[in-house]
RNA sequence: GGGUCGCUAGCUCAGUUGGCUAGAGCGCCUCGUUUACACCGAGGAGGUCGGGGGUUCGACUCCCUCGCGACCCACCA
């Protein structure tokens, strides 16, 4: 590789991401085989593994903002895993997106002029893989620019073979368990796509909708019902009333009429019935309505279906109203009913009305047969062992947001009536409806002594199988040793917390008997730069790929981590990004210059010693950023741990570090240190800190393998006199700044700089020169003159002339004031008989330390002004 | 109805058992052709930490309360 001038990300990204392909980098403890395997500085002789799967993207589709954020972070937990010395295993997966896809091949059906129902579900099935194997690849391209360095060989596609063995093993156990039961329920039913949802795949949303009251007559009277749907009425087996309401006390027990049909249909009493709420009477749908069937469970009642799986009114209905869709019905059904004089009221409500979350439809509570899974069981062994403490949460406060849920959880619908999924392994004896787990679930119809079954049509939830994402990523089996199971984190989006987070945990312990990882990081969502979500409607979706080809895959995740922590919906935009891209530039030309040095001085290879101040300095500013980082990234702050390379890198060591060794050329300290940045910034930009590298004339290997930096050796004192000396020029320059902007014709460069009795400045007259962009710094033989510098514990004055001096004088009062303030402050502190008892003595000493120090700088001050 | 989270500089956000003069990036102002970098350097302005109360020697940080915003759960006919 070449070290061009400017840094262009585009240029080696590709090329680097093949470098570490092709040296088997990605592979669970790196290159498997070879000595690197068991590199590290483990007490132990087992080495330390580090395991991590990725939520596994649509197989054909595109990443988006999200994907970009789980990978940056995966990422960088895997890689800075990778350089501590640990095995490490990040395991990429593709998803068959079981309804997402299904939604995009049937609308590409129908653009065709076909609907599903033309096709068996085998065919339907083989079809969609096609589609899906013909869109492949580009989502797993989009992995590599995003630098994801994961373990490719593990690949796993949620419809693989093993995938489809585990989730059929777990329901074979499930079922000779006792866990799994065929049962007629209320299901989330989208009349469009005709198949059921589980409760969290249904969106609720609050709309204006109208409550109508309605009168059932009867003998002698009529009892008036409320209802935001009349046209359900045909399936009502009863009205409800509350047992303490006394308008209808008398009512109980008796029957009134089913207006438009001849049904007579008895009155019960049920708290469901609030008296406060419409007219207090209920009419009572138990085929249409979850409310209604609850109540239709306490009592008894029949059900009548009178909505088809199309959405369409059934012939029960009665010629008028059988074939319409339910909103013609509805009003007609109203029309009907007014004309009958029976319709007694309406009004305007705002109510929660449950939608597709695909396609919007208002979804039908509809009767069906289906399978459930009694999570029960399950989920009380999954809250022992949250409550345990056995799984830390990030953020923290989800624990129990999860074991509230699964302490109201219902048990589980795990039925679709999708194609595209992974076939239920049941089979029905049509004659005596008895069932048979079988997995041959590639016949429609299967014989067992003699006796023949046929194959349930429905597929799995999704998220069935998905629950077992980390048993069969890690390649989990009974009875075998895994180090890499459980998973040291599950990293994945805080919105799927319930669907999936909880299903894993309560499947990982089925299963396996434990917990599928030790820790759980959220992340929220991201927003667009003004805190929206993002959508397409909105137009505010913000693509990563266009993003990484802008300013380079690491300026992207640097922007991405920048200003995100755990659980947050966060607002991000291009902005953060190019501040990352940035700060790679940054890097890019501290590297060459350093190369420069090396390639321009004698000293090459001589082992790195700090040789003045500010090479203390910058090793202990290091060694601080590296132990920073290290907590960091324990507790996953990866905003912060950004932060602080950011500070390390700009601040520091190109600020000020890099500026003093243009004069000291310390080759063999800017190779280690510059070595020890690299290595410390690779997690979170792997592309440029990786080329660096390989550009760099005197490293070896690949940085992505090399070993974690240690502790450089410093002075801490001469360190600290660094700090001094930064102090000084910072003030140095500052006033010198207000005095040319206050003195026309004041040059700085022209400015001498004047000591008194002081060795550290003694020492460093040249750096203090240079750094300061002064004329000389030179002691004041016992003469001070010019303008002191307000620093406290040194004796620096700017040689200026006393008319300059004078157009100072404005600033100076306002410095006198300003310290004088904060004197004030302090002593305030001390005044207070309490803080000098209970505070801790080191604050207290601390707090004399500093008012000593304003005391001198003020007398200081008012020395500068006296003389004036 | 229940619950979670947030409200800190113009914007987006840090601030980990309460304690240094409350920080960063971007933006803004002033100056700058010093041979790594204008994707730059130097200097600077800007915050009563949503309001109110409390605990404490001390509160951005803990407690109570109010307000505003976002989101989640739930069977409101």
């Amino acid at each position: 590789m070449k070290f061009t001038a400017a840094y262009e990300p585009g240029s080696f990204e590709p090329d680097v991401y093949a470098a570490w392909e092709a040296a088997d980098e990605f592979l669970p403890g790196g290159k498997v085989g070879g000595d690197d395997a068991l590199r590290d500085d483990d007490k132990d002789n087992d080495p330390k593994t580090y395991s991590i799967v990725m939520p596994p993207p649509n197989a054909n589709g595109n990443l988006h903002i999200g994907h970009g954020l789980t990978v940056a972070i995966e990422d960088s937990l895997t890689r800075y895993h990778r350089l501590r010395g640990e095995m490490t295993w990040y395991v990429p997966g593709a998803d068959h997106a079981g309804f997402e896809t299904w939604v995009v091949y049937e609308r590409a059906l129908e653009k065709e002029g076909h609907t599903r129902f033309e096709y068996s579900r085998d065919e339907l099935y083989a079809r969609v893989w096609d589609f899906v194997q013909e869109q492949r690849g580009n989502m797993e391209l989009q992995l590599r620019a995003l630098g994801a360095s994961c373990s490719w060989k593990d690949l796993t596609f949620t419809l693989d073979e093993n995938v489809i063995r585990r989730t059929y093993a777990t329901f074979e156990k499930m079922w000779k368990d006792g866990m799994i039961y065929r049962g007629e329920k209320l299901v989330n039913y989208c009349t469009k796509h005709q198949t059921a949802f589980a409760d969290i795949e249904v969106e609720h949303e609050d709309e204006k909708g109208h409550l109508w009251d309605i009168a059932y007559p009867y003998e002698g009277g009529e009892i008036v019902v409320s209802t935001t749907r009349p046209e359900t009425l045909f399936g009502d087996t009863a009205v409800a009333v509350n047992p303490e309401d006394p308008r209808y006390k008398d009512l109980i027990g008796s029957t009134v009429r089913l207006p438009l049909t001849n049904r007579e249909i008895p009155v019960v009493a049920d708290e469901h019935a609030d008296p406060e709420y419409g007219t207090g009477a209920v009419k009572i749908t138990p085929a249409h309505d979850n409310d209604d069937f609850e109540v239709g469970l306490r009592h008894d009642l029949p059900r009548v279906q009178v909505i088809g799986f199309d959405g369409k009114m059934l012939p029960v209905c009665g010629e008028a109203y059988g074939g319409l869709t339910t909103e013609e019905c509805r009003k007609q059904v109203l029309k009907d009913l007014k004309d009958m004089g029976l319709l007694r009221g309406e009004r305007e409500i705002v109510h929660s009305v449950a939608h597709c979350y695909k396609c919007g439809t208002v979804i039908e509570p509809m009767l069906k047969e289906q399978w459930f899974i009694d999570v029960k069981r399950l989920a009380k062994v999954a809250i022992e062992h949250l409550e345990a403490g056995e799984i830390k949460f990030y953020p923290a406060s989800k624990k129990q947001v999860l074991i509230n849920y699964l302490k109201g959880l219902k048990d589980w619908n795990i039925s679709r009536q999708i194609p595209w999924g992974i076939a239920i392994p049941m089979f029905k004896n049509p004659e005596t409806g008895e069932w048979v787990f079988d997995t041959r679930t590639n016949l429609t119809e299967i014989e067992i002594g003699g006796v023949r079954y046929v194959r349930d049509e429905d597929t799995f939830d999704t998220w069935f199988s998905s629950s077992h994402w980390p048993i069969v990523c890690t390649n989990w089996e009974e009875g075998a040793v895994n180090p890499y199971y459980p998973l040291n984190v599950m990293e994945t989006g805080a919105d799927i917390l319930f669907a999936w987070v909880a299903r894993m945990i309560m499947m990982g312990l089925y299963v396996t008997g434990e917990v599928p990882f030790r820790e759980v990081y959220l992340h929220g969502l991201v927003l667009d730069a003004h805190g929206q979500k993002m959508s397409k409607s909105k137009g505010n979706v913000i693509n990563p790929m266009e993003l990484v080809s802008k300013y380079g895959s690491d300026a992207f995740r640097l922007g991405i981590l920048r200003g995100r922590s755990a659980g947050m919906n966060q607002a991000f935009s291009e902005q953060s990004v190019v501040s990352g891209r940035n700060l790679c530039n940054k890097l890019w030309n501290i590297s060459r210059f350093i190369q420069d040095i090396v390639d321009n001085t004698e000293n090459g290879g001589i082992e790195p010693t700090t040789d003045n101040t500010g090479e203390d300095w910058i090793c202990r500013e290091i060694n601080e950023a590296r132990w920073q980082i290290e907590s960091q990234m324990k507790s996953y702050r990866f905003s912060e741990a950004v932060e602080t390379l950011y500070s390390l890198i700009w601040d520091k060591y190109a600020d000020w570090f890099v500026e003093t060794e243009k004069m000291y050329r310390n080759a063999p300290l800017l190779m280690a240190t510059l070595e020890a940045v690299l290595k410390m910034l690779h997690p979170f930009a792997p592309f440029v800190t990786e080329a660096i590298w390989q550009n760099l004339s005197w490293t070896e290997g690949l940085l992505i393998s090399q070993e974690w930096p240690s502790d450089f050796k410093f002075d801490p004192i001469s360190a600290e006199n660094f700090e001094r000396l930064m102090v000084i020029v910072t003030h140095a320059r500052g006033t010198l700044q207000a005095l040319s902007e206050a003195h026309k014709g004041f040059s700085k460069a022209e400015t001498t700089i004047l000591f008194g009795d002081d060795a550290l400045v003694d020492d460093n007259q040249v750096l203090l020169q240079r750094l300061i962009g002064a004329k000389a710094v030179m002691s004041d033989e016992g003469s001070p003159r010019g303008l002191r510098l307000a620093v406290a514990n040194s004796e620096v004055y700017l040689d200026v002339a006393p008319e300059v001096v004078v157009s100072y004088t404005s600033a100076l009062e306002e410095r006198i004031l300003k310290v004088g303030r904060e004197l004030d402050a302090l002593n305030m502190r001390m005044m207070n008989p309490n803080y000098v008892d209970k505070a801790p003595a080191e604050l207290v000493n601390e707090t004399r330390k500093l008012i000593a120090e304003k005391e001198e700088l003020i007398a200081n001050l008012k020395r500068e002004r006296e003389a004036i």
